[in-house]
RNA sequence: GCGGGUGUAGUUCAAUGGUAGAACUUUAGCCUUCCAAGCUAACCACGCGGGUUCGAUUCCCGUCACCCGCUCCA
């Protein structure tokens, strides 16, 4: 029913003071974007959101902040320093691009092993082998260049080898690090989750798709630990519970589905991994969330790297296991995305002299509404009481105040960057105490008295 | 990174080898007073840097950014 593009979305989105591109006025920066103050407000609410389902409301679950700096040594346990980069090569002919062990495991149907292969490994074999291109059939290809897809930077003043430090390409690492002091000082018996949200940053070759793709992006993650085979339990619960708390949100359902990995696609370590994708505008499907099932993989690997130990002593058992760690991962931008664009519609309206104009309105969810209420003097006769009305509302709600246009005109600029409701004070304010609240979706009018306001938008903005 | 396309007010579009017009938006005022009305003003642009030229927004080169295709993933 609703038929938008992609780029009238975005074309919203900047225009209305959501999102701007970054170091616009130095010809902007490839694919970095700045959120503006609806958009940061957005943000905020969406982590809110989350904080409040996944951490406060969880008996089970703590939160915590890691640092994005950390012991390059942590990577290298991961295998983030050894395999996040990509050895690519392109074909001087045609210009095509291919990793080069997938190239040979493509050319050689996984005969040849190029896990042990080193670069000029690879690029020996595919030189001696008469590897041609499988696009054009040439025989011309570039030596392999490494793309990292981690940042690197140095701490301190000298830039030697030993100050390289990376930004983490993933917060994960920092709940399982932690997993000992957390379990100890918070008393957690298994199973029991951390969670955090914070920026990543990954080197991708190919970024776009507006917000939906960028190099520094923020993840909202959590590590649940449980006892080897509750997993079977938890990871579709996860699965399941991260897939309600967005149609809770306001998603459309018909807009969501999950994709379970095929065996062929999961990660070694990982027994199952099932995507929640939402269908994009023009863009189409695209993944949202991560649900993966990481048995013990990471926390031995830690263990391995770091001598610690890092097990779990069972309290009714006595018995000492790693336990099994199922992981919701979602990105805070692209879930920004797939609420505005789920949000944002425009409805054809019959003005009163028969004209026909166009509504832009954003149903996004209260709980999530950048500006919950706009406080609107009827006319300049109630300005001063309008504005009192604003500093009570403003306690405890983000709240704009406009007394710009006549009234009509600022209903709808609300509608356009979706707040669920005006607050109109008028003639009979001073009178009776009492302001009428407009709502966004059904543009109804309900007279309400000015000490309720903050139980009537509190008990709306619930979820 | 490679190929293709695009680049004029905040937005959507014009025009032009002699430095740019409009609509909407925004701001102020009048009028009206519960759904983008009307009137009067104001503000605002040739992405950036070179070259050719007496003169470039226009032609050429480079660069930057965005969009579409090849890889990755939240």
């Amino acid at each position: 029913m609703k038929d938008f593009t992609f780029e009238q979305i975005v074309t919203h989105l900047k225009t209305s003071g959501y999102v701007f591109q970054g170091s616009e006025i130095y010809g902007g920066l490839s694919n970095t974007w700045d959120f503006g103050p609806l958009g940061a407000s957005l943000k905020k609410n969406i982590k809110l959101a989350w904080w409040k389902k996944f951490i406060q409301e969880d008996l089970n679950n703590v939160g915590i902040q890691s640092a994005i700096l950390m012991n390059p040594e942590v990577w290298v346990a991961t295998g983030h320093l050894a395999n996040f980069s990509d050895p690519l090569i392109d074909c001087k002919h045609c210009k095509s691009r291919y990793r080069a062990d997938q190239l040979i495991n493509q050319v050689t149907n996984g005969t040849v092993n190029t896990d042990e292969m080193k670069d000029d490994d690879m690029v020996r074999y595919i030189r001696e082998n008469n590897i041609a291109c499988p696009k054009c059939g040439a025989h011309d290809f570039t030596d392999i260049r490494k793309f990292n897809l981690m940042f690197k930077t140095f701490q301190g003043v000298v830039e030697d080898a030993s100050s390289a430090v990376y930004l983490r390409p993933e917060t994960a690492q920092g709940m399982f690090v932690n997993f000992k002091n957390v379990q100890r000082t918070m008393r957690k018996k298994l199973p029991f989750g951390i969670g955090q949200i914070g920026k990543s940053f990954r080197n991708e070759i190919t970024p776009g798709n507006f917000i939906f793709r960028t190099r520094e992006f923020e993840q909202m993650e959590m590590e649940f630990f449980c006892k080897p085979g509750d997993d079977d339990y938890w990871y579709p619960y996860w699965r399941q519970f991260c897939m309600d708390w967005l149609l809770k949100l306001g998603l459309t359902e018909e807009n969501l589905r999950f994709r379970d990995h095929t065996p062929q696609e999961l990660a070694f370590y990982s027994k199952g991994t099932a995507d929640i994708e939402y269908k994009f505008p023009t863009i189409s499907w695209g993944e949202l969330w991560g649900i993966a099932d990481r048995t013990d993989y990471d926390l031995k690997r830690h263990m391995d790297h770091s001598k610690q130990d890092l097990q779990y002593l069972d309290p009714y058992t006595n018995e000492k296991y790693v336990p099994y760690c199922v992981e919701p991962a979602v990105g805070v931008e692209r879930l920004f995305l797939a609420f505005v664009c789920d949000a944002y519609d425009e409805e054809i309206l019959t003005r009163a002299d028969g004209k026909q104009d166009t509504r832009i309105v954003m149903h996004l969810h209260p709980a999530l509404a950048p500006i919950k209420a706009a406080v609107l003097p009827l006319t300049k006769n109630e300005t001063e009481k309008a504005k009192e009305v604003y500093a009570q509302v403003v306690k405890y709600y983000d709240a704009v105040y406009d007394e710009s246009g006549n009234i009509g005109k600022r209903y709808r600029r609300q509608d356009a960057i979706g707040t669920p409701f005006c607050i109109t004070v008028d003639g009979d304010t001073a009178n009776d105490g009492s302001v009428t609240v407009r709502f966004r979706d059904s543009m109804e009018q309900e007279r309400v008295r000015i000490e309720d306001l903050k139980e009537f938008i509190g008990s709306r903005i619930e979820f």
